[in-house]
DNA sequence: CGCATTCTCTGACCTTAGTCAGACAATGGG
DNA sequence: CCCATTGTCTGACTAAGGTCAGAGAATGCG
């Protein structure tokens, strides 16, 4: 194992496009332009709508129109003005089209067949946990985390989902009314901050602070997305909170969770919190935590 | 952990090429057609032929030397004319080419570190160690073993390679012709057989056949590539032999080796051959193996 | 209702990537 | 010296992928 860590990723990047990227593209295509295989592909065996292809993948307006009305005329897919709403086409694909898809399908299984025949099963297994990790953490990679207004539309999909589960969690249910407060104003700067966490555009995790004028801050919201679960969101939420606690000048950043929450208990202590006596008269709170910010602990 | 492997590596492949293979071309392009840009790197700080850029980058070579004189009108190239041939095209980069390379060069460096910036220390770690694995297995599964000629210039090439290798190991020299036989004619069907194993167009590896008509056969020149060891492929070669063997109805597969040469004897241990009493007078064997054939260690 | 917005479609246009056939020059082997 | 081969270059052509502007229909909001 030589080299710089960068070097190491970029080494990778050279092997896999040409193993995987080359080969890929060719063996999907089929015949078939490789824009048109791919529209095949993303259009799926229960239809979609042509706005949807056209954000997904990214295609210009016209190029998508274009694409579906050959696909149409292969025969392979069938256009239809959606029923609520008259702007917009639904795409289906035709029986003839769901074939070609399977056929995709099953190249696109010869392919990952052809990768694993030559290795034998000891290397096999190692190949697909080692792409299993690759996987998980270039995913973990590709969450962005970013400062937003708990008004939008993906900090309110988060808080919802949030209060959903925290009601299914607690013995006692949850009414967020009877919690102790965290409105938007107090998570909008300069009163206090929220973080969303977003993969592709689908938010994944957040996490909130409410800054107070005595150096305390308190860290609420912590949440994150069970499918991006085991990818280390919670740890970086929480990191990066505490990085902008210290930019606003926090010594003292408090917290409180209720007992049903063990992997958020298990992650606060793990990045130093301890426990102290309530400070607060939290109903749904059982354990509340408490870390000094400082040179020991660095905002990175 | 979820899925067969197919489906496990079909993950793989996509959430890959997206993080990687998308970037990857958008990043190194940079306003540059791709062709270009590709072709701007394969020629090297040093300058090449334009042959070897055809065969490499697999190019028509009216479709090259169009793509040439684009990049010399930009002022990034010089094409001369060959000192020693004057059909060849000797193609360097002029210093504005080579600063344009230097930035693809820094685009690269640029994707991989924002690849590992939002991962914390432990989870870059292991990032790049499962990277190295992916790669590895992956170049294990881009060899391709064929049954080949020996007179076939990979062939000469990979027994040039061995008995150099053998002469620097063994204490006393080797000298081929001092050695038991087994010349081409001994490697060829109907009379023995050799596997060539490639990467790519690389010769990294070969193994030998000599069939007898009591159904013995004689392992030889089995040989890696320095550059291609760890990959399995001596412990692939020789399961590629066993398998031809008993196609050819051989019960009991035998071969000798120098005490210099530990990996094989490993190899051969791991591979259920049993040290016998020296069944030949092969000067430079200090140990002789046999392994039976049969339902207990199948051919495949 | 009126008006801005959303969604699709069409025509016109462009670049990139690539193929093919043939011309031409240099080389190397007999 | 002849001739086949190798390497390059040019012209003619094609397909794929994509952009842009504008038209026109449907929708939603005030």
């Amino acid at each position: 194992m030589r080299g710089t860590l960068i070097e190491r990723v970029r080494r990778f990047n050279r092997t896999v496009t040409q193993r995987i990227g080359a080969l890929d593209d060719a063996f999907l295509a089929r015949g078939r332009p490789l824009g048109q295989a791919r529209l095949l592909w993303e259009i799926g065996t229960e239809g979609c709508a042509a706005r949807s292809l056209r954000s997904r993948l990214d295609l210009d307006s016209g190029y998508l129109s274009r694409l579906l009305h050959t696909l149409r005329a292969d025969g392979l897919v069938m256009i239809d003005t959606d029923e609520s709403d008259g702007r917009v086409r639904t795409v289906r694909l035709t029986p003839a089209g769901l074939a070609e898809r399977a056929e995709l399908d099953r190249r696109s299984d010869d392919l990952a067949a052809s990768i694993l025949r030559p290795l034998d099963d000891r290397q096999r297994d190692r190949l697909v946990a080692a792409m299993g990790e690759v996987e998980r953490l270039l995913t973990a990679s590709m969450v962005r985390v970013t400062v937003a207004d708990p008004r939008r539309p993906a900090a309110r999909h988060c808080m919802r989902a949030y209060f959903a589960e925290l009601a299914d969690r607690f013995e006692i249910g949850f009414e967020p009314s009877r919690s102790i407060s965290a409105a938007d104003g107090e998570l909008t700067p300069p009163a206090g901050l929220l973080l969303v966490a977003t993969l592709h555009t689908d938010p994944v995790g957040c996490g909130a602070l409410k800054l107070r004028r005595d150096g305390l801050a308190e860290v609420k919201r912590m949440w994150v997305a069970p499918s991006a679960r085991g990818l280390g969101l919670g740890r970086r939420l929480l990191a990066e909170l505490e990085a902008h606690a210290a930019a606003h000048g926090v010594c003292v950043l408090r917290l409180e969770t209720n007992r049903a929450l063990t992997e958020a208990i298990g992650l606060y202590r793990a990045a130093g919190y301890r426990e102290v006596r309530a400070f607060n008269d939290e109903p749904y709170a059982h354990h509340w935590f408490e870390k000094t910010l400082g040179p020991g602990s660095p905002a990175e």
